[in-house]
Order: structure tokens, then sequence, then C-alpha cells
DNA sequence: CATCTATACTTTCTAAAAGTAAGTACATAC
DNA sequence: GTATGTACTTACTTTTAGAAAGTATAGATG
């Protein structure tokens, strides 16, 4: 689809519908659920983020990971990137109104999970083959 | 970590932390936003399928990334499995109490996005290189 | 004065995961 | 007897993720 129709599209869409794979909904929902993109919105709620400090809190994520996580987010509208022009370098990063939105629902089945871990642990087959 | 550990954790743990990468939490967490994760719970909240009905629904699933979601679902403790052996095969699957608890959380993650796709798409960087 | 650290990235290379297509073992319908 | 439907598995290819190193520059440390 060109960038144009894309424009003209989101105008008229009412509603979407992810089990169509052809809807733009479903890729945001692969966005926001892809692996870093769950965690730096849950992060991002706690208030804005120089890049190191993600990278720090968020344990595991690689630098490019977290670039990339980032710039997708940042296209996507949820994520607000402002860089200052210093060396060594400082860029912030905070959410959107839109990005909180869509980040307390995150933050919410992040909670239930966290809540529930026992249980869920204790449900679990232990095999792996 | 070996599984009699595991088992013995389960029961210690008080609640999670999915920014902590050791925390079993973060691996439930990638398996239930997992591409086809999200889109098979949410299917399930609708009530039991079988096999091939939740890949005619759930659009552009591989059935062999059905598979692999369900099985992993099902060892998680959120799916039940529940196969007669006839020929043809005929299996069903369905929520456990927990699957229907977290499949409540996402689906209220993809409800938000359905009700606010025009406004994201609108906010989208109209842009790819 | 040379080395180290810190910043926010990008690039290259390898490993893991996902996607595609075909195979399996029947039974029923045409 | 050919096609279709069921619930998978297996082999192969492509895409994505991860690990490690490179970049440019300033300030601190020895």
């Amino acid at each position: 689809m060109s960038n144009e129709n894309k424009g003209l599209l989101a105008a008229v869409i009412q509603r979407g519908d992810v089990l169509s794979s052809e809807c733009p909904s479903r890729e945001i929902l692969r966005h926001v659920t892809s692996q870093w993109g769950v965690l730096v919105l849950i992060m991002l709620l706690n208030g804005t983020h120089r890049f190191s400090q993600l990278r720090r809190k968020i344990g595991g994520v690689s630098e490019k990971m977290l670039t990339q996580t980032l710039q997708q987010l940042e296209m996507d509208g949820f994520v607000l990137r402002v860089s200052y022009p210093v060396v060594p370098p400082h860029t912030e990063y905070s959410l959107t109104p839109l990005g909180e939105g869509i980040s307390r629902q995150v933050e919410s089945l992040k909670d239930w999970i966290e809540d529930n871990i026992g249980q869920i642990m204790q449900g679990q087959t232990l095999s792996k083959k």
C-alpha cells in the first residue's frame, strides 16, 4: 500500500480487526507485544528515560535491539524522542499521550503475570524435550 | 535450573519482575505476547475450538506455528488439549481458568488497539526506508 | 600525554526462530 | 480412483534476533 493511501485509510477506518492479517491493527499489535517493545513501554510509564538508562533497567536487552524497538515505537507514534546535539550524545525518550494509553494496557497484563507467577509455575508442565 | 528446583521455586516466589531477565515471569510474558499466542488466547475466549477452526479464524497462521503455539500455551497451563482417537483426528482446545484470566488482559489490549487504530494510523510516520 | 570511561548509536557476523511446502495415515464423498 | 478433510511432523529457506566490535568526542584519571 502506498503512503498516500495509508493516510487516507487512517481517516476512514472505524475499527480494527486483529484476526485479519491485512488489518493495520495486526502490525501495531505485533510492535507493542514485541519482546522488547512491551518492556520499553512499561519502563517509560515511570517517566522520561535516556537510552542508557533504559538499557540498564531492562535486563538483557542489546543496544541494537533497544535502538530498533525505540525507532519502531517512535514511528508508530507511541514514543517521543528528543535529542540534544552535545558530546557525549544526550537523547531522551518519553511516551506520547497515545503511548501512555497503550502502555497502561500492557502494564496491566504485566501486573497480572507478576501477581500470578507462583500459580502459573505450579501449573506448568515441567519438561522440555 | 533443574525441574525439581523449578517446582520448589514455584511454591516460594511471591511476585515476579519482568524487568529481570532471570525471572520466570519474563518467559511467560514472551509466550503470551508471542505473535500467534496473543491471537490464540483471544480466539479461545470465544469458546472451545478445534485445530482447523483456529487455523481458519486466525488469518495468516501456518499449521506449524499454530501447533507450536498451542503446545507452548498448554505447557504453561493456559490451554487445555483434549484429543479424541478417531479417524480423521479430532482435537479440542479450550482455556484453563488461569488461561481465561490472562486472556482477558490480552483481550483488553487488543480492544484498545482496535478502538484506537484510526488515531494511531494518523500519528504514524509514513515512511519506510 | 596516553588510556579509560561514557554517550548513542551503526555495522558485521552468527545463531535462532519463523515461514513454506510437502509428507503421513486414514476415512468419507464424488 | 481421485479429491478432500483431519491434526499434525519434517525438511528446507528466509527472516529476525543476538553478540561483538566499531565510531566520534569529551572529560577524568594516571
